[in-house]
RNA sequence: UCCUCAGUAGCUCAGUGGUAGAGCGGUCGACUGUUAAUCGAUUGGUCGUAGGUUCGAAUCCUACCUGGGGAGCCA
């Protein structure tokens, strides 16, 4: 079967051929009619003409509703009018299905994101939402072309997991009990022991410590797969279930993992400018007329790097010279909120920002710590519009430092008895990152909400389709 | 979870106390090359839900539901 993207691309005229898909609009004449006809292998659509020679002509055209499927088999021709190179002229129609224009919800305008959010098993076969689904397809290739070129070995982190305790914010329950009778112990508290795992189970956070596990066998992984949160976060920037990139490379530091991080954005940003070109053109003509000029920015210019120190100090001057009024307050220790991170990356910068050496209060147990007793080696990349698009750190490697850290954040040391194992046999310095998949989509694309760049987003109060 | 704005035709919205409207879409018709086709006609509604105020409520009040934007949490 042939795709459109190939037959507008170097399809030739006088070529016989089929394609199948699905009718976008129909301009009917007295004696012809034209028929787009899209298969969402790319934005444009397939111009065909269809005389009344062809067989059951009133009959057929009768039925090519707006979202229809059809297979249309005709011959090529050079087309006449502007807009395509070439056309088919239809020799033969066959609708599979028919779409009751009456009812059928999408139609020829533009329709909010709001109301398609609601069609979400229709949507994807509007202009907006199949350059989405097509560029997340190209960020998601570029991602594994990068890291494979690069050695990393592509590891399957668990979703289950046992572990609760890392502080990335609540966790979903798994589990087999049924919830209108839970066996309870003495206390009257859920039984554990009786549920399928014999303890508390949970959907992933993170899959990172999982993934140092690996970096220590194979030096350089990452993992690529579904991440849960069941914080009631009811943004445009947050999900229950997402989709996280953990790069965790041992022989590394702080350093290098922001070269890593800074090379692997690049390349994403210039492989869906190459493989998308007619996408991420629709998007800057009907989303966001700076997603081209950004996309040539990330590629071509270096990001900015300060430290947290550095970035309070700025935030404290644009303060001072009455450049900025802030809602919260600044000063060294605290967590910077959105509105301080946005100054930075979209006002003072200009261009994502990785901030760095943050207050060892603020950060996780697992970053390492400074030589100078107050920061660890952690880092945050700020992307305009978007905020935290990832956010990394050079791990603990030392095991007393570790265990100390543990200990100190309230939590259980034989927990993490694997973890800490792995700095008692062959420790090494190692870093990794977190990056949102969803995020960095958003940022590409220029779409303000993430529920429109995942075809089935899952957010409090809502799991359909 | 908090703050805030909004729910009126299939969609996008106007109507802000006195007989429910427009554009688009759909349908029908016209048209020999259209491309968000054009032109003409036509179709279309429990005004989010439940109470309340009033002679009278889409409009004012209360609660709830749903959605947007912002915040927190973070990726």
């Amino acid at each position: 079967m042939t795709r459109i993207k190939h037959i507008l691309t170097t399809g030739q005229p006088g070529e016989t051929l089929t394609v199948k898909g699905w009718v976008r609009t129909k301009r009917a004449a007295k004696k012809f009619t034209f028929i787009e006809i899209n298969d969402g292998s790319s934005m444009a659509g397939l111009q065909a003409i269809a005389g009344e020679d062809i067989p059951d002509y009133a009959n057929s055209m009768a039925r090519l509703n707006t979202g229809a499927s059809i297979a249309i088999t005709g011959t090529l021709a050079e087309s006449p009018g502007k807009g395509q190179r070439v056309e088919l002229q239809a020799t033969a129609i066959e609708v599979f299905g028919e779409s009751d224009g009456e009812t059928y919800p999408l139609q020829k305008k533009r329709h909010s994101f709001e109301f398609l959010r609601e069609i979400g098993h229709l949507r994807s076969r509007t202009n907006t939402l199949s350059a989405v689904f097509r560029v997340r397809n190209a960020c998601a290739t570029a991602i594994h072309q990068f890291f494979q070129q690069q050695d990393f070995l592509w590891m399957h982190t668990p979703i289950l997991t046992a572990s609760d305790c890392e502080g990335a914010g609540e966790m979903f329950t798994v589990t087999r009990f049924n919830l209108d009778n839970i066996p309870t112990n003495k206390e009257g508290k859920a039984d554990y022991s009786q549920d399928f795992f014999g303890k508390p189970a949970y959907l992933t956070v993170s899959g990172q410590l999982e993934a140092e596990i690996m970096a220590m066998a194979f030096t350089n992984v990452y993992t690529f797969g579904p991440t849960f949160r069941a914080e009631n976060s009811n943004t445009s920037r947050h999900l229950a279930e997402f989709w996280m990139v953990e790069p965790e490379m041992a022989f590394c530091d702080l350093e290098g993992n922001m070269d890593l991080a800074e090379a692997f954005l690049k390349h994403i940003f210039s492989y869906v400018l190459e493989h998308c070109a007619d996408d991420m053109e629709f998007f800057n003509q009907r989303i966001d007329n700076t997603v081209l000029e950004t996309a040539h920015n990330i590629i071509n210019s270096e990001f900015a790097r300060i430290t947290y120190t550095e970035a309070i100090s700025l935030l404290e001057t644009a303060i001072e010279k009455g450049k900025k009024t802030f809602e919260y307050p600044v000063s060294w220790g605290i967590d910077m909120q959105s509105e301080h991170e946005r100054y930075l990356a979209e006002e003072h910068f200009k261009k994502p920002v990785i901030v760095t050496d943050y207050p060892i209060g603020i950060k996780s147990f697992y970053m390492r710590l400074n030589d100078d007793n107050k920061t660890v080696a952690a880092m945050d990349v700020l992307a305009p519009g978007i905020g935290e698009i990832i956010g990394g750190s050079q791990r603990e490697e030392r095991l007393e430092m570790l265990e100390r850290r543990i200990e100190e954040a309230g939590l259980n040391k034989e927990d993490y008895w694997w973890y800490l194992d792995l700095r008692r046999y062959g420790t090494v310095p190692h870093a990794g990152f977190g990056l949102g998949f969803e995020r960095l989509v958003q940022f590409i694309t220029g779409m303000t909400n993430i529920r429109d760049v995942i075809p089935f987003p899952r957010t409090p109060d809502n799991l359909d389709f």
